[in-house]
DNA sequence: CTGCCAGTTCAAGTGAACTTGAGGTCAAGG
DNA sequence: CCTTGACCTCAAGTTCACTTGAACTGGCAG
């Protein structure tokens, strides 16, 4: 099963063919030759895209993830940069402990009003905090699988 | 220390007066009246921004957030929403930590290329599986206080 | 009274990460 | 051989959350 096509690739990675189309364009994945004009790709992009994935999911941009692989092609990741980004993403974990044990709290809490609670007030605290000082945010994708 | 100015908002805040004008705008905060043409706030809308913050911070978007006010400006979140985006925090908080321990792993890691390392290799996998289930993603602001 | 400057409006621009649309191509199946 | 349909390119469009620019206004210091 040497070179698969766009659409296997999407198929089995969960990325859209556009989505491919553009990470080649940045240089983020490379096809491996053409049948015609559609692309072929290496099995090996796979693991490719799931390092993206990885990268985007802690919080790298693309051009970040970009800079992250040699000329050559193979993932030469800066070990320093691999742990200021685990301990920002320490920082952020931190953070939305705060904010989960908060919006639990929210959910279930007897006060009338939000704003009549010690706790959530002490959220907001946190919130501001965290805004004020570095602000630091997740979001979540708006493209299909409805959680 | 009745009405304060949009420059003391964004003092206090730390939200820059544009972003308070956009956020009028959208009808996150509301300006109580006009000495001349500047507009004059409630101390309250500071409350009102931290509490955009948390929303933020929690993943909420803009506009669900200003979906969280009542018409009369009262927040009046809805406690299941609450308890649904608190879910949401801890799985992204799970893959998070993953990532974050994969991180540090391949900071220290002694494998030549991080491709080789099992761990590595792993984390990937957990990348993977976040990205074609539910794909959650954590993103920094650019602005302000480096780090 | 006059000028300054921080505020105002409105429209347009930014950047990240994609998606969409129009028009074109080609390998394979009937 | 000819149609078909999945893929191609390139440009433009989209969404989100703001920011910026140009032109204007008006309260307050001098």
């Amino acid at each position: 099963m040497r070179d698969i096509d766009i659409a296997e690739v999407a198929q089995l990675s969960g990325v859209r063919a556009s989505t491919l189309r553009f990470y080649e364009e940045k240089g983020l994945i490379a096809s491996h030759g053409r049948r015609g004009l559609r692309r072929l790709f290496d099995p090996a992009v796979l693991d490719r895209l799931a390092l993206i994935a990885l990268g985007r999911a802690s919080g790298f941009s693309l051009d970040e993830i970009a800079r992250m692989f040699a000329p050559d092609g193979r993932p030469r990741i800066d070990r320093k940069l691999l742990a200021a980004k685990a301990d920002e993403l320490d920082r952020t974990i931190r953070r939305l402990n705060a904010m989960r044990d908060g919006l639990r709290h929210a959910a279930v809490c007897p006060a009338p009003s939000h704003m009549e609670c010690p706790t959530f007030r002490r959220l907001l605290r946190v919130a501001a905090a965290g805004k004020i000082g570095e602000k630091k945010k997740v979001k979540k994708s708006r493209r299909k699988s409805g959680s």
